[in-house]
DNA sequence: ATAATTTGTTTGACGCGTCTAACATTTGTC
DNA sequence: GACAAATGTTAGACGCGTCAAACAAATTAT
């Protein structure tokens, strides 16, 4: 689980992982388009993690993950949607400025911290009865400051 | 509160204002070391942030923060601070851990985010009859799963 | 099937942040 | 105060990831 590749280099992988979905392989530029890159550098990206032997990539060709590449793209993809659940679903962030910020924090997130951060998420909205009180009690407390003890209690006790 | 500055340069802004805890001024070989940097990477980092009008800097001298340079480390500061709570002290990660992922999370966190992650943490965190069952039962979950619907009710009544 | 368009690659350049090696200044010591 | 040690700077190089310009292949339209 060692993280030896770049920031970049994951969201090649990402990028690609998610393109596929459905579609049968990949071309270089939707990945040009999806990571707001020019062309010349999703050819050298390639290159690289081709050396890497994480990509296939043959000239005009299709692109498409090894295993190892398969790998480590569901790995960063894994963290990224981890980070933009906790953001939108939990923190009621924006959904556009979620997705952002996760893909920019998935690349320093550590294999503890993402173990605990899914965890957290499961805990947090994965019992229906709890889930949507707490959440729009901490809605509240965001929009309006404290919230009355007894008024948490209340509504906790309902669970 | 547009962020124009690279995660290098944050993090130069943020090691000064940390260094300068208590003491008088920073020395060029303290935020070499705190940032695990050579001396000269720091010279030259001085010199932009200088020319930005974030730092103060005359040669073979100390280091001080102008107060633009000054607002931009405390937020970096808030940034990382409100991250390594988090995972530290509600996600239950290891502090070392903790400290480094926040000290990379922190350049990616939008304002938006980071105003609903500091509320989060306040909320999480201030009411200490709520937080230490809350906590240990994430922690329960954590570590031997699903914790059973009564149990969960019972605990949380006791608030 | 040939021309026009879209797609992809190569080349060479650049900015950023880092480093090493060599040099300069400041500080501490005798 | 001179010398040694510690501290800081300059100069030049490098890796990374990006780009624009020029070229090449593949695709589409006529």
């Amino acid at each position: 689980m060692e993280r030896k590749h770049s920031a970049s280099m994951e969201d090649y992988l990402e990028s690609i992982i998610m393109l596929r979905e459905g579609k049968e392989a990949v071309r270089v530029s939707q990945i040009s388009k999806a990571l707001g890159v020019k062309m010349p550098s999703v050819t050298s990206a390639l290159r690289k993690l081709s050396q890497q032997g994480l990509v296939e990539h043959q000239r005009y060709g299709r692109v498409q993950l090894t295993p190892d590449g398969e790998r480590i793209a569901k790995d960063v993809f894994h963290r990224h949607e981890a980070l933009r659940r906790f953001l939108a679903e939990i923190l009621n962030v924006d959904p556009e400025i979620a997705a952002v910020d996760a893909c920019k924090m998935e690349h320093a997130v550590s294999p503890a911290t993402q173990k605990k951060l899914a965890k957290f998420i499961e805990f947090v909205l994965s019992r229906p009865k709890v889930q949507p009180q707490w959440l729009k009690m901490f809605d509240r407390y965001v929009n309006y400051g404290e919230i009355p003890e007894e008024c948490m209690t209340r509504c906790l006790k309902e669970e």
